[in-house]
DNA sequence: CCGCCTCCGTACGGTGCCGTATGGTTTTCC
DNA sequence: GGAAAACCATACGGCACCGTACGGAGGCGG
């Protein structure tokens, strides 16, 4: 059997270990240990670590946004696209630890510009949305800006409180509240 | 002169060190270098790095949060303490960076709780004063979060932008928005 | 069957940091 | 002014990781 390493596999590992200890966790001798192989497989698949970081962003990036935005680009009406896009990034699986170690390292060479992208692409996304429904630009624009930053700032104050802030009893409700004041 | 190196001194440091490269620049031997003195003095201060990470996390806290709680509860009227804590929030120095640098390490085992009590403690304080001003329970708990998180998500997602997504003209107009639709 | 290309194992040197050991220097206080 | 205590410099060992060098194994076309 025995199959043979590829550079997904290692870009899979390394989100793997993104979600456990954050971008420091990105380590090409530990990665090889884990995928019970050697540093000499990763360096013939890359050039160093940086392009290892660089393809596990790009492939998080392409599996957690690209593909839903064009998912949800499918639904004509702006008002249900919005509404599924709340369903689907709230109840969902909670991928967010990627979201969050990413965050943490806003300022790295590497992931910053990518991670800039993404971020003006979802909040972009959003503020269509509003658009489409009608509202006028600038309400539009702050509208959607507060989605996205009531989102990231709702996960990330869950964590920083270690789970304390928002327990899943009143989860729903909050939701509830959330979606009626941001969508007027 | 040569003042003699004290415990703050090296608090005071690593704070600075940590809004340039976030936790992983608290490191003894660049600290010493930066502080001209060596290792020497270091260890002679505190057991060992956690023990300095510790002490500017709570330098910090007792600073940036503690210290604005009380100066706010000083106003009695809870809608312009509220209206207060928006302008020094948002308005003030941009000492977002700490902040950010500590969200960013929720999950160390050291700055983790200590980012809890943080958390809980200004969440606690914005809920007061929708409770304050006559909002039943659940809704003043739900704005309060609001409140914050969208705080969080805001100075979060600027960063992961690159400081795109709020430019500096439109930012007046976003926070006068936030305040009517969080206060209802 | 042979040489070649792909893929991986092993071994090495280098770096940046942690923490300890130990002795020297300054301050304090009697 | 001299001992004790506070404070700091230097030197060392250790660890975890990066990146390189190089030498195989295995498949594949000729």
């Amino acid at each position: 059997m025995k199959r043979k390493l590829a550079r997904e596999d290692w870009a899979d590992a390394a989100l793997e270990a993104l979600c456990e200890g954050g971008v420091a966790a990105i380590a090409v001798e530990p990665l090889a240990a884990k995928l019970g192989t050697t540093k000499g497989s990763f360096y013939w698949h890359f050039a160093n670590r940086s392009a290892l970081v660089e393809a596990a962003v790009r492939r998080w990036a392409e599996q957690d946004t690209e593909a839903l935005i064009t998912l949800l680009d499918g639904i004509s009406d702006p008002e249900r696209r919005l509404r599924e896009l709340f369903t689907l990034v709230f109840g969902g699986k909670d991928d967010e630890r990627v979201e969050l170690a990413l965050l943490a390292h806003a300022g790295d060479p590497v992931i910053g510009p990518l991670l800039a992208d993404v971020t003006a692409r979802r909040v972009d996304f959003i503020v269509r949305c509003f658009r489409e429904m009608g509202r006028p630009e600038t309400e539009a624009r702050h509208r959607g800006l507060l989605a996205y930053t009531a989102f990231i700032g709702l996960i990330q104050a869950r964590r920083a409180s270690g789970g304390t802030l928002l327990p899943a009893t009143e989860r729903p409700g909050y939701l509830e509240f959330l979606r009626g004041i941001i969508t007027g």
